[in-house]
RNA sequence: GCCCCCGUAGCUCAGGGGAUAGAGCACCGCCCUCCGGAGGCGGGUGCGCAGGUUCGAAUCCUGCCGGGGGCGCCA
């Protein structure tokens, strides 16, 4: 269901070079000549093994094959001669003056190489969503930063993107706190989220131990969703306090959710009656058991919109949430960055507002879906204590081993840069380390190529704007490397992996302190000093960019 | 019971049907008269098991084994 999204057509206003390779190599052979970034140097710098494809096709040998596009292709003013290796690979070395060009334009490009989409669309990402009452935990965090990471990728690239906080701020479980501030006569104005979470665990155990508290939080429930004043008031006072923590958390990550993105569970209540009204006029839902129930083909369970007592679940919400998305803000593409364990529910909350006609064919809905965190054992994660391990122990933990925006920078990019879809485990050591392929590794390597610019600057030399001299293999892995980010970039805007970018930037990194070990830059001269600053200079800026990208600060001394 | 995800080096993880499967950590060496050593270079008997599809499978399919998660009134 998600294959519209899949499709999505990157016409990129500076053509990159290796999306010039590729539509050369394609108006010859006619098919996608799946070029790739060369295996090993001997190789070259990209690679196809679309005479492999071919060959089966035509019933020839591959070689042959090969040989007869080689022919056909005339790309004399972008590769060297082209060699055909092994079974029948096509191997393709750029021409130094060619890569040299083309990271000279990087060089002055506004994006750095990161092309703008023809058709920007208006993409809503639903991110973060913490509950209230609670302090953000780990398991908060990377929703948050894989959110922000995607809004900053998208953004780039020319869509309108509009975060969706939808933070947990209805349900039962308010029925229950409020009780239990009324219980204990507790001013809720006076809390904090920390004495908070701490009610919400006596309010827990209380709910489960007395039948008489618990039969009156259900009751609290439903003057809160009718609009009692009282317990309207302590629900504010409660969302009030959270909020405030969840700012000051959001502050600390440097990510950029505001108030004006906040669109919480509740802010959909009054739609509830309507949503459920359309689904049951059409017929879309039937009453089952005394609940009101939508039935879709492929899911052994169905959805519960409306429960016995009246009440609506979060199904329901997440359905008005939709309408919304579409409607009211016009989205054509929905990103949801929930954990995997919500795959089940997304997949039917997509079937059914599909279904009733809440999601049209011209919108997407994806379900990035993350791992849990887990601990060294294999379970998910939980302190001694058995309690979640919160986001600012985390950060403390790390501010230990370096200053914050290193330490934040390490404990982001652990997280980004492990794939998406599985389960982690959640190691402080590892989390907080800035050797190796580390946050902290892609920011010495700014500061690396920062010093040396800010010592050409003080040696008077004025910027050097291009690069035109790529005699060494370090100066060519380096610029082929860098050539390659505005591909890489749209690949993430498609695929919604944030490791993608993780991993190039730390190729990137690489190519530079072999670089930076091999190629005397201030102590070179003439030409060759000039050329060598110049690919400094975009090797800064794509570092810059793409950090600033996964949402990490790319600071110019540390 | 049914469904989803995962299983790659001692550990943590990358690997878009293609060439000799790669990083980091840990361990052992080496590299500072040299723009920043948070660095570079060198050191490896690893794709859970068994079939299948294919010229070619870590990747796709089937079945097992092992781990995690989910499956009508919590969100």
């Amino acid at each position: 269901m998600w294959s519209a999204t899949q499709c999505v057509e990157y016409s990129v206003s500076m053509m990159s070079l290796p999306a010039l390779l590729s539509s050369r190599v394609e108006s010859v052979v006619g098919v996608d000549p799946e070029l790739r970034p060369a295996t090993k140097p001997q190789f070259g710098h990209y690679q196809s093994n679309v005479a492999l494809r071919l060959a089966k096709v035509e019933g020839k040998p591959a070689r042959e094959v090969a040989e007869r596009i080689v022919a056909a292709i005339d790309l004399d003013d972008v590769c060297e001669t082209l060699d055909i290796a092994g079974p029948g690979f096509i191997n393709f070395r750029i021409k130094s003056s060619v890569l040299a060009e083309s990271v000279t334009e990087q060089l002055g490009d506004s994006k750095a190489g990161i092309g703008t989409i023809d058709r920007p669309e208006v993409v809503v990402i639903d991110y973060s969503a913490p509950n209230v009452a609670k302090q953000m935990h780990v398991g908060n965090l990377r929703s948050t930063i894989i959110g922000d990471c995607l809004a900053r990728v998208l953004r780039v690239v020319g869509h309108t993107v509009i975060p969706q906080n939808h933070v947990g701020d209805w349900g039962t479980q308010f029925g229950m706190l409020v009780e239990q501030i009324l219980d204990e006569r507790i001013d809720a104005a006076a809390l904090d989220l920390t004495s908070a979470e701490a009610l919400y665990t006596r309010a827990n155990m209380h709910f489960k131990s007395d039948r008489q508290f618990a039969d009156q939080a259900r009751q609290r429930v439903v003057a809160l969703q009718s609009g009692d004043s009282e317990t309207h008031k302590i629900w504010q006072q409660l969302i009030d306090i959270s909020l405030a923590g969840f700012n000051d958390s959001y502050a600390r990550l440097n990510v950029l959710l505001t108030d004006d993105d906040l669109a919480g569970e509740s802010t959909y209540n009054e739609d509830l009656p309507a949503v459920v009204n359309d689904l049951e006029s059409d017929g879309t839902a039937v009453i089952d058991d005394g609940a009101l129930c939508v039935f879709v083909e492929g899911f052994n369970a169905p959805m519960i919109v409306r429960k016995r007592e009246g009440g609506y679940g979060y199904a329901a919400t997440d359905l008005a949430a939709i309408r919304h998305r579409v409607r009211d803000l016009h989205a054509t593409r929905l990103i949801y960055v929930v954990g995997a364990p919500q795959s089940f529910h997304f997949d039917q909350v997509f079937a059914v507002a599909r279904k009733a006609g809440f999601l049209p064919d011209n919108v997407s809905a994806e379900h990035v879906a993350f791992g849990s965190v887990l601990g060294p054992d294999g379970r998910p994660f939980k302190t001694r204590a058995g309690t979640a391990v919160t986001l600012d122990s985390l950060l403390d933990a790390a501010e230990e081993h370096a200053a914050p925006p290193i330490a934040l920078a390490a404990v982001k990019y652990a997280d980004l840069s492990n794939g998406l879809n599985k389960d982690y485990v959640f190691d402080v050591d590892r989390m907080v380390a800035t050797t190796g392929n580390t946050g902290p590794y892609l920011q010495y390597a700014h500061a690396r190529v920062s010093q040396v610019l800010r010592k050409a600057a003080a040696d008077g030399l004025a910027e050097q704007d291009r690069v035109t001299v790529l005699a060494e293999p370090a100066e060519q892995t380096l610029a082929l490397a860098l050539s390659r980010f505005g591909e890489v970039v749209a690949e993430v805007t498609s695929s919604l992996q944030p490791h993608k970018l993780c991993a190039y930037l730390y190729d990137v990194s690489g190519a530079l302190a072999v670089f930076y070990e091999q190629c005397p830059v201030l102590r070179s001269e003439g030409e060759v000093r000039s050329s060598r600053l110049a690919l400094t200079r975009a090797t800064q800026r794509v570092l810059a960019t793409g950090l600033n990208l996964l949402g990490i600060e790319a600071p110019e001394r540390m």
